[in-house]
DNA sequence: TATTGTTATACTCTATAACTATA
DNA sequence: TATAGTTATAGAGTATAACAATA
């Protein structure tokens, strides 16, 4: 009986949840979900990343990047500065105002992700994980593949 | 280690490799992926939808949905009809040419769909969909749910 | 009074293609 | 030649609020 429809449409279901609560809990804030993940890649990337980096950290476009970019550097939250060594990159930092308004986020979010887990065991938790990325390596042409290693980024 | 972070993360990436992978499929057919799902939610809802009941069981919005309905109503792949007993309603259904056209929609998502069960063992497939209708569940307003009986669509 | 749907409106994300500058 | 980023452009989904018609 299952065509296999179901899988897709309960991994919709789930994101669409997610992202609509996501996006209710960011906007007192000013900042949309993806915008959010945005700047939680940049904080969590350690150093500064090219716009080239940060989109496929995102698993997404460089272009559409830009345009994220654009609007959240006109707040004040993001920087691009010159990159040290390469004159056609530019590297995008969290400004100090950046990471105080990240902090927020990510207090304003805990409620989700406890949410989240509130309704799985640990081990559950850790085998939806996995399975998630089973299903989105399948789904994933080997190109755009994100890497695991930092040192992969440029591939 | 684990903030509660990879969860929401792993199932933003998931999903999204399933909508560029949706998008690349149907666009050959002049079809977007969410403009799938509406299709196939009419296909398999059996009997005529109302635009509000359609856009409960895609857990979208009635005025999105319209938006929705209007291109694919241009296109002549479905069609608004007055309701049998409510005269401020409207009864969606997919026409002959709708029909024929979700056939093809659906053969062009079936790579989609066997790949990533191929990903995945039977009990495996099964467990993640459980495992997301629980996350969606807790992610979900008690209100905003949908019903799994057809019965409760106007709830 | 509450509900169905429409309309107007606005914003974000998405992505392609052509372009400049640099590697 | 290939790559980083910009620009122009277009489309699609999203959603809110005000509104008309009907229940």
């Amino acid at each position: 009986m299952t065509t296999g429809h179901e899988l897709p449409m309960a991994l919709r279901a789930a994101y669409l949840a997610l992202h609509r609560r996501s996006e209710a809990a960011f906007a007192p804030l000013g900042v949309t979900a993806d915008q959010f993940v945005l700047l939680a890649t940049l904080a969590r990337g350690g150093h500064a990343l090219t716009q080239r980096q940060l989109a496929r950290r995102m698993a997404s476009d460089p272009s559409t990047v830009r345009a994220m970019l654009v609007l959240l550097e006109r707040r004040g939250l993001v920087g691009r500065d010159a990159h040290p060594t390469d004159a056609r990159a530019r590297t995008v930092v969290l400004t100090a105002a950046g990471k105080r308004a990240f902090a927020r986020l990510w207090a304003a979010g805990e409620p989700i992700r406890a949410g989240m887990l509130a309704a799985l065991t640990p081990g559950e938790a850790d085998a939806l994980v996995g399975l998630l990325a089973r299903v989105a390596g399948a789904l994933t042409p080997e190109a755009d593949r994100v890497p695991l290693t930092p040192s992969e980024d440029d591939a």
